[in-house]
DNA sequence: TCTTCCCGCCACATG
DNA sequence: CATGTGGCGGGAAGA
């Protein structure tokens, strides 16, 4: 998992003291704020009834005479408020406030400067039609399959061609007086500015530099796209513009289109996450950087994209949309959206970073927020969105214009992403997307639920701990949010500011550290297994000394422990499973007990410190079964893995709570089945005997491997690499698990085959890897019952052909982990097999998951 | 005329 | 201090 989902959970999952608990009067509804606004909607009276969104929705009509909507403010502020926009002196801007400040103006009058009707909205412009140029990737047939398939069970929306007369959008202002803050921005700063522009080439004197302005990147890494190969070298023609070409041909939207045909939504959770540079990707576009972040902000929102590191991000594609969409829909009708987001009056002076609550991104997420808390058919007018969105006490028509510019960005690129549609004959936006099953709205509730009861331990916890900046940051804010709780709308943006504040980072090599290990049936252990966190350092350089466990205080306040803590509330791997995963805040929880709902299949299976436990079901298939295991102390959950039979997303997922050790009942050890888990792309998924095909098994029993047993894995078109766990029931599976790891393949290979055997006790003894029929390579694996429990195999997969072993897992009769030596776990490697389990940041200084006191000193960095 | 939104300045954030 | 991010609004293309 990474900082963004993790903090897309804290975010969506906080606590209900993190909101309001003063009901906020709506004045953002009210016409006073919106001075005389109509929003005639179609709406059913029957979903309407007892909806908060009633008022927002049914306003009444009003026409009142057009207003010049461009230049001049054309809105009215209170003197003295703090709308105050423009450039002081010195320089720096002054910004409006944050909802929560713009809140302490609340005489402001808000006056959209819109029209009534608007005029014919500028038909999408034909995204294939600049394709052609940059479409020569050899993932091309994924890419552009890749949409398509998005979605395709929607049956979206055409409602509104069927019916367009329930889009009204009537929206007028009031008589508007010119603003003083607008003046004074014009004043001292536009003016200067737009006479600057009036001067300048557009082509001559641009400033930020196209793709050809930079240099190509020295660095390999900077060169390749992880997971796809090189990048298409750019035609020089296609780069040199800005001048050339239509105006549409340069649209955001296009440009997402580009971009989705280089990075599909779809991702397989067999390929490896890419990661895509910005001037790559603005070079692939034929852009400048600056519209990359257009772009890359919408999805960054959407956690289709996670920020790496500078000028780097991660692509993940539509994996988590739908949660995230869930989420967000969730977060409007629990935050009753977009109804109190209006209402922003605050006392409290919150402070909040101006420049982050305005970005793209956030206001993306209130924008799909509206969207899919709105009634059916999910349309609403852009002055609408914009009064509801961004249009603050006291925000002045231009204001209101530069943020309507904004949403027109931003519905580019989700038109793009399939999300959002232009509604032909209204200024409006229909969302067009997934539908978002009220099934999130569920689970977040009964996460929540098991959460709330998590906080207050977490708040003691922050405060007396070690806390990194970027912890110390997000749990002040969270205390200060829960000392003065009175602006829904500061809350929102807080909240939603966190989230993208969260950024996944570069991760720390990880390695796990066994330990002398005769006691491990007993599931306790004098000498635990470790994990330690290395920034940049190879597996295979690590000192493998186990470190004595240490107290409970010291392993609560590391870095390891916090991030172990983080990641037991994972949330997800796509397509099933993980709700909420406990830790029990400081407490080392020994004992685990985990609802679940839905058919669970297959045992799902721990992810500690240390390895992998299994988990039994109770009841399999039951709705709700009773899964329990049993962990030597101080060991700490880091995840949860099921799957509910393959990866076939259309399963429905299963939802595994792990509650609090007290509620924890006895777990047999005996019981614990022998596991082949498989990690695929951050997530794991459990191996039965059987044929998997595109994640899906398709023969085959669902029992877990035995001596001899085989299994394999058929990715169509996915050469990704393909990790295997095996855990070991003979040692309760802490951490005894063998990596079978192949490399990066190319994007054009054929697809692959993996197969393997496992042996009982799933210790792995022998990996071979071939290559049959020319099309697919073949990794396999073959057991002889000897006991190899732990060691690190690296395969390529892209090797000739033959069926010659390769390696042979290492063994290491101290069950200590051990780098094989042709192994080496580089960064990104790891990133590989436990990105999407741990919150990596980039570290200062060693830190170790359960600390030893005194430390590693050789560890240190 | 009005809507749409490209373009790039430049403030702020980050390294 | 250099450079990455991205808010912002002018103003032009397009309807």
């Amino acid at each position: 998992m990474d900082l963004l989902t993790f903090a897309a959970d804290a975010v969506f999952s906080a606590d209900p003291k993190e909101e309001l608990v003063t009901p906020l009067t709506p004045k953002k509804g009210a016409r006073s704020v919106f001075g005389e606004v109509t929003n005639t909607i179609n709406i059913s009276p029957e979903k309407l009834k007892n909806s908060p969104l009633q008022t927002l929705f049914t306003a009444p009509t009003l026409n009142t005479p057009k207003t010049k909507s461009r230049g001049l403010a054309s809105a009215v502020t209170t003197p003295g408020s703090k709308g105050v926009i423009g450039r002081g002196s010195n320089g720096k801007s002054y910004s409006y406030p944050s909802p929560g400040t713009e809140a302490q103006t609340p005489n402001g009058d808000g006056v959209s400067p819109y029209l009534t009707n608007g005029g014919s909205g500028r038909s999408p412009p034909t995204p294939m039609s600049n394709l052609k140029l940059l479409t020569h990737i050899a993932s091309m047939e994924e890419s552009l399959t890749s949409k398509k398939v998005l979605f395709q069970n929607q049956s979206v929306s055409d409602k509104m061609t069927q019916s367009p007369s329930f889009v009204q959008t009537c929206v007028t202002s009031s008589s508007a007086t010119k603003n003083l803050s607008s003046l004074r921005r014009y004043n001292s700063d536009c003016l200067g500015q737009s006479q600057s522009r009036l001067n300048r080439s557009t082509s001559t004197l641009r400033k930020h530099p196209t793709s050809s302005d930079y240099p190509r990147p020295s660095s390999p890494g900077n060169l390749v796209i992880e997971g796809m190969g090189q990048l298409p070298s750019v035609d020089e023609t296609s780069t040199n513009r800005s001048s050339e070409g239509s105006r549409k041909d340069k649209s955001l939207g296009l440009l997402s289109e580009k971009f989705l045909e280089q990075f599909p939504m779809e991702v397989s959770i067999l390929e490896t996450p890419r990661r895509l540079v910005i001037d790559e990707v603005a070079s692939m576009l034929g852009t400048e950087r600056r519209r990359v972040y257009d772009i890359i902000n919408v999805l960054e929102s959407l956690n289709m994209a996670a920020r790496v590191q500078k000028n780097m991000y991660q692509w993940r594609g539509k994996r988590h949309l739908e949660e995230t969409l869930g989420r967000l829909k969730a977060l409007g009708f629990r935050l009753d959206f977009p109804k109190r987001i209006g209402s922003s009056l605050s006392s409290d002076g919150e402070k909040t970073d101006t420049r982050r609550e305005k970005s793209l991104g956030i206001l993306c997420q209130k924008f799909l927020m509206l969207l899919l808390v709105s009634p059916e058919p999910h349309i609403i007018s852009l002055d609408n969105a914009v009064r509801m969105l961004v249009g603050e006490v006291g925000e002045d028509g231009e204001r209101l214009r530069t943020r309507g510019r904004r949403l027109y960005d931003i519905a580019n690129v989700l038109t793009s992403l399939g999300l959002v549609k232009r509604v032909p004959t209204a200024k409006a936006f229909q969302y067009v997307g997934p539908e978002v099953a009220e099934v999130e709205r569920e689970k977040l509730l009964q996460k929540e639920q098991l959460q709330c009861s998590h906080l207050t331990s977490d708040s003691v916890y922050t405060r007396t701990s070690q806390s990194s900046s970027l912890e110390k940051t997000k749990k002040q804010a969270m205390n200060t949010e829960l000392q003065s709780v009175s602006s829904t709308a500061s809350k929102i943006t807080s909240l939603l500011q966190r989230r993208l504040m969260c950024r996944t980072e570069i991760p720390k090599a990880l390695t796990f550290r066994g330990y002398q290990s005769n006691v491990c049936n007993e599931g306790q252990s004098s000498e635990q297994p470790k994990i330690e966190q290395l920034p940049m350092t190879p597996l295979n350089m690590m000192d493998s000394r186990a470190e004595q466990q240490t107290s409970n205080s010291s392993h609560q306040n590391s870095e390891g422990y916090k991030a172990s803590h983080h990641e037991a509330r994972e949330a997800f791997t796509s397509g099933s499973l993980i709700e909420s995963c406990n830790s029990n805040y400081g407490q080392p929880m020994n004992k685990f007990f985990c609802t679940t709902s839905q058919n669970v299949k297959t045992s799902p299976v721990l992810m500690v410190n240390g390895g992998l436990v299994p988990l039994t079901v109770a009841q399999p298939g039951s709705h709700t079964g009773a899964l329990t295991s049993t962990l030597p102390k101080n060991m700490q959950v880091i995840k949860v893995i099921t799957r509910t039979e393959g990866l076939n997303q259309q399963e429905s997922s299963t939802v595994i709570t792990v509650l609090p050790a007290v509620q924890t009942q006895t777990f047999s050890q005996s019981s614990v089945p022998s596991k082949l888990v498989m990690h695929v792309n951050g997530g794991f998924q459990q191996v039965s005997t059987g044929t998997y095909t595109n994640g899906q098994k398709v023969t085959g029993s669902s029992n877990p491997l035995g001596e001899g047993e085989t299994f394999s894995e058929s990715l169509q078109g996915n050469p990704s690499p393909c990790t295997i766990f095996t855990v070991s029931g003979n040692h309760s599976g802490q951490r005894a698990f063998a990596r079978v790891s192949s490399s990066k393949s190319p994007m054009n290979s054929q697809p692959t085959k993996c197969s393997a055997t496992s042996v009982s006790s799933g210790n792995l003894s022998k990996i071979q890897l071939s290559q049959s029929q020319g099309l697919q390579s073949q990794l396999s694996a073959t057991g002889s019952g000897d006991q190899v429990p732990v060691g690190f195999v690296h395969l390529q997969s892209n090797v000739s052909a033959g069926s010659k072993p390769l390696v042979g897992c290492h063994q290491n009769s101290s069950r200590q982990w051990q780098p094989s030596p042709e192994g080496s776990s580089t960064d990104s490697e790891l990133e590989e097999i436990f990105g999407n389990s741990f919150k990596f940041t980039r570290p200062k200084s060693l830190v170790t998951g359960i600390p030893s006191q005194g430390g590693d000193p050789g560890n240190k960095v």
